[in-house]
DNA sequence: AGTGTCGCCTGAATGC
DNA sequence: TGCATTCAGGCGACAC
């Protein structure tokens, strides 16, 4: 499932694959994603081209030189998939919208579970958008750190976990790397937030970035097979020290790794290491 | 305002 | 073997 990881990978593969093409047409095979496609989509989108690609929280922001942004956003199985010039291509079930351009390459959005969207935003009014105003900082950013972290918690009675998974609080972190961040820092993912100290939140922040991290470097050993791997990326899902692995024995002390369930969410913890 | 619950959707895994 | 059920997941909508 495209995590912030992923997004960043799919992110990177689209920019090194753009080019001085303009889209020539769009087909929407599907448009009842998370929202509709808007079906506009197929009248105001030929003719213009992608200057650059961006990322932010788990949404592709494709810009156009028309100050319009086309955003994607994944949910638990979209790709993209980046047809070269002439390659060949056979539509396959779930793709739900084709982006042709004019030199003959394609962008396909495919997505089995229908739980992302496609939309167009006025550049201008990105930060004002539904899908953008609430959203809190990027986790690599500067804005994101412990000393903040520890304030967003303070008056927080919700988990830990719960908590930091909160686009409010800070975007991109999602259930997988909530875990491996909290297991990384030793602190029990059903810790009330008001709970931890300025210290815990110091690190619960660097570990929740160095995790996404490395998840991009391991996406990103991929990037080169981009097109041909139809976005499919990472090898990280090897590294996952609690992820998955119930009954497993912990990397660090070999106690059983246990399952609970937060706001109807799958949380996997050591008992032994995390309190 | 913060918090909890629901529902969208499909495929994989599990149960009978 | 085949059918039915359950589960997973991001995130907006909604209720309290």
């Amino acid at each position: 499932m495209p995590e912030l990881p992923e997004v960043e990978t799919i992110t990177r593969g689209v920019e090194q694959w753009l080019s001085e093409a303009s889209i020539s047409s769009v087909d929407v095979y599907q448009p009842k994603l998370r929202q509709v496609v808007p079906s506009h989509l197929t009248t105001l989108l030929p003719g213009k081209r992608i200057t650059s690609v961006r990322r932010r929280a788990k949404y592709l922001c494709a810009e156009l030189d028309s100050e319009t942004v086309l955003v994607v956003h994944f949910g638990m199985s979209g790709k993209l998939v980046c047809v070269a010039p002439n390659e060949p291509f056979e539509r396959q079930k779930h793709d739900h919208v084709v982006i042709h351009f004019t030199d003959k390459s394609q962008l396909v959005y495919r997505d089995p579970r229908r739980f992302g969207l496609l939309t167009l935003v006025e550049s201008a009014e990105i930060n004002t958008h539904p899908l953008f105003c609430k959203l809190g900082p990027e986790p690599l950013g500067n804005e994101f750190n412990g000393h903040y972290l520890h304030e967003k918690l303070l008056h927080r009675k919700q988990s830990v976990k719960q908590a930091i998974m909160d686009a409010a609080v800070v975007v991109g972190v999602g259930n997988i790397y909530a875990s491996e961040a909290l297991f990384r820092s030793g602190i029990d993912p059903r810790r009330p937030s008001y709970e931890l100290s300025e210290v815990e939140c110091e690190r619960l922040a660097s570990n929740i970035r160095t995790v996404l991290t490395e998840a991009i470097e391991a996406g990103g050993s991929t990037l080169r097979d981009f097109a041909a791997t139809s976005g499919e990326s990472g090898y990280f899902q090897h590294r996952f020290q609690v992820y998955g692995r119930e009954d497993k024995p912990c990397v660090q002390c070999n106690t059983p790794i246990q399952r609970l369930v937060l706001g109807q969410r799958s949380s996997f913890y050591c008992p032994q290491c995390q309190q």
